[in-house]
DNA sequence: ATAGGGTTAG
């Protein structure tokens, strides 16, 4: 009697161990129908041990719907591992790329069948909204927690942090942040990321501000004596490189020691962002030789930086490094780098080229860059049947028919271009309008172009008339063949020194005193006549101007910029 | 038995 039940014991954990085994090995989703078959006949569906195990094959999609099935399968009374169950599952499918909203659905049955939520269910939840980027279900979540009491808890407000943050809402991130009554490093680091992606996002307000308030979370996280974790360290380089200051972000760098594949990452892109490809280079040297292997990630901001400087044998020869020094592959986006370092530099045909003999299909975001370069360089026919194909494959996407219209606008086709504008209106699409936004006096003010409604718009204008006089002296010409309206040359000028940069800058130089920096925000890509009246306006009125652009920043000072043209 | 933050070209 003993014996025997001893033996089924043994034979039990003996199938327990089997089941165990079989999911560590198992890769698809007919071998893991067959274990819960296998599972079910062992009477084995209760198991905690057996369940995470099917749960945490994570890493595997199938493994995952699989858990899902059996967290709903009718054989299973999971009572007593409820809560664990769903949180694993809810946690695999927040790992993934893109089922993030599988997670949330997962949740929404969880609070449909009284299964009560704990503390450790919401940094799954959150985080899965905040890969999903929708706020109002964020929000929503928030809620839950509020009426759950669980907003006390330090790990649950660091993921509402993060949430907000990752939905563009800084503001609302920032209330969550004020009251918590502890905060340690993860918060922070948290709370500087959303401030440096809202930055980037286009939220211009964040980041405006963002260099003062980067220097107070610096000097607060000093003075409370926070824990300067890794992870803190490098938010704070990549704050400090984003929000204008690189010499600081680089003095940050040089001062940590064991310095991770991120730290130097970072610092790689953030001189990359400011246009000094030189340092970026040196940089990599040097990560080389003090024993650090770089990743995919590395490469990306190092082609930008050989890109953003106009280093193309230097990108040429990072690049061919990549399969002979480390034997990486090449992902798709290194690809577009070589395609956008190419074309920056005015080389079409060699882009073009590059592109034909690529072992993979080039994706729309290779040929945007390839047909804005035709644009640019005069290959008028080659880039408008690009477009055409871009449109066939991606209707929706708005920036194709930008493109082309532009194109046509070039040719002066202007007929057909009304046609493309026309059909973008009957398709409820809309070119985003350039703005751009300038902080005085702790006031944000936004300028669009031929901006009327501003209340010193009399004075502006004087002062840009004025502007135009004396750079028109020292050699600036119009780009009016940057004009892309059926309209005279006269207009033409009109039309540029009603750019919102130029109207920005105006005020900046009536409202502030001589000699000071004055620093501007665009949403979009800094335009080519305002680049190069930038930099007239800089030597002539003597101020330093810092432009910071949708994608980087130029330090413009006594007549030159420091993108060096190639942006 | 289960938790949070950092790097990515156009």
């Amino acid at each position: 009697m003993t014996f025997s039940a001893t033996k089924i014991l043994t034979n039990k954990r003996l199938a327990e161990q089997q089941c165990l085994t079989l999911l560590e090995t198992c890769t698809t989703l007919l071998n893991l129908t067959q274990i819960h078959t296998q599972i079910i006949k062992l009477g084995l569906i209760n198991n905690p041990l057996v369940l995470t195990k099917f749960t945490s094959t994570s890493s595997n999609l199938n493994a995952i719907n699989y858990a899902s099935l059996i967290l709903f399968d009718p054989h299973s009374k999971t009572h007593l591992y409820d809560t664990f169950l769903y949180n694993t599952i809810i946690r695999a499918y927040a790992q993934t790329n893109n089922n993030r909203i599988s997670s949330i659905e997962i949740y929404k049955k969880m609070v449909v069948n009284d299964v009560m939520p704990n503390k450790f269910t919401y940094p799954f939840v959150l985080k899965a909204c905040a890969g999903v980027g929708v706020l109002s279900l964020g929000e929503c979540v928030h809620g839950c927690v509020v009426k759950l009491g669980f907003d006390d808890d330090i790990h649950v407000c660091n993921t509402m942090v993060h949430m907000y943050c990752c939905c563009g809402c800084v503001g609302s991130a920032r209330k969550v942040f004020e009251g918590m009554c502890v905060r340690d490093s993860v918060s922070w680091s948290a709370m500087i990321g959303g401030y440096v992606r809202g930055g980037m996002a286009g939220e211009s307000v964040a980041d405006l501000g963002a260099l003062e308030l980067g220097k107070w979370v610096e000097r607060y996280v000093e003075r409370e004596g926070i824990r300067k974790s890794m992870e803190l360290c490098n938010a704070l380089i990549d704050m400090f490189a984003k929000c204008g200051d690189v010499d600081k972000a680089l003095r940050l760098f040089r001062g940590l020691d064991g310095k991770t594949i991120v730290s130097w990452t970072s610092v790689i892109v953030g001189l990359a962002m400011h246009g000094r490809g030189l340092e970026a280079a040196a940089l990599f040297e040097e990560m080389k030789s003090s024993g650090v292997e770089p990743d995919d990630v590395t490469f990306i901001g190092l082609l930008s930086a050989c890109s953003h400087s106009g280093l193309v044998n230097e990108g040429r020869k990072y690049f061919s490094s990549m399969t002979e020094e480390f034997h990486m592959t090449p992902k798709i986006e290194h690809y577009g780098c070589m395609v956008d370092l190419f074309s920056r530099a005015g080389l079409v045909k060699e882009a073009l080229e590059f592109v034909n003999n690529m072992p993979i299909e080039p994706n729309p975001i290779i040929l945007r860059t390839l047909t804005a370069a035709c644009r640019l360089h005069g290959e008028l026919n080659l880039g408008e049947s690009i477009t055409k194909q871009l449109i066939e494959s991606e209707p929706l996407h708005e920036s194709n028919y930008v493109l082309l219209s532009n194109i046509y606008g070039k040719m002066s086709k202007w007929e057909k271009k009304n046609t493309i504008r026309e059909v973008m209106g009957e398709k409820g699409m809309k070119k985003i309008p350039g703005s751009t936004m300038i902080e005085l006096d702790n006031k944000i003010y936004e300028f669009v172009a031929g901006d009327r409604t501003h209340e010193s718009y009399k004075e502006i204008h004087e002062m840009i008339d004025e502007m135009a006089k004396k750079i028109k002296m020292a050699g600036y010409v119009p780009t009016t063949s940057e004009v892309l309206l059926d309209i005279g040359q006269e207009e033409r000028e009109d039309a540029l020194n009603r750019h919102s940069e130029k109207l920005a800058i105006a005020f900046a130089l009536l409202k502030t005193p001589p000699g000071t920096p004055i620093r501007i925000v665009k949403n979009l890509r800094v335009c080519g006549d305002c680049h190069s009246a930038t930099k007239f306006i800089s030597k002539i009125y003597n101020r330093e101007i810092i432009v910071r652009d949708r994608n980087r920043f130029h330090h413009v000072k006594d007549g030159v910029c420091s993108c060096n043209d190639f942006w």
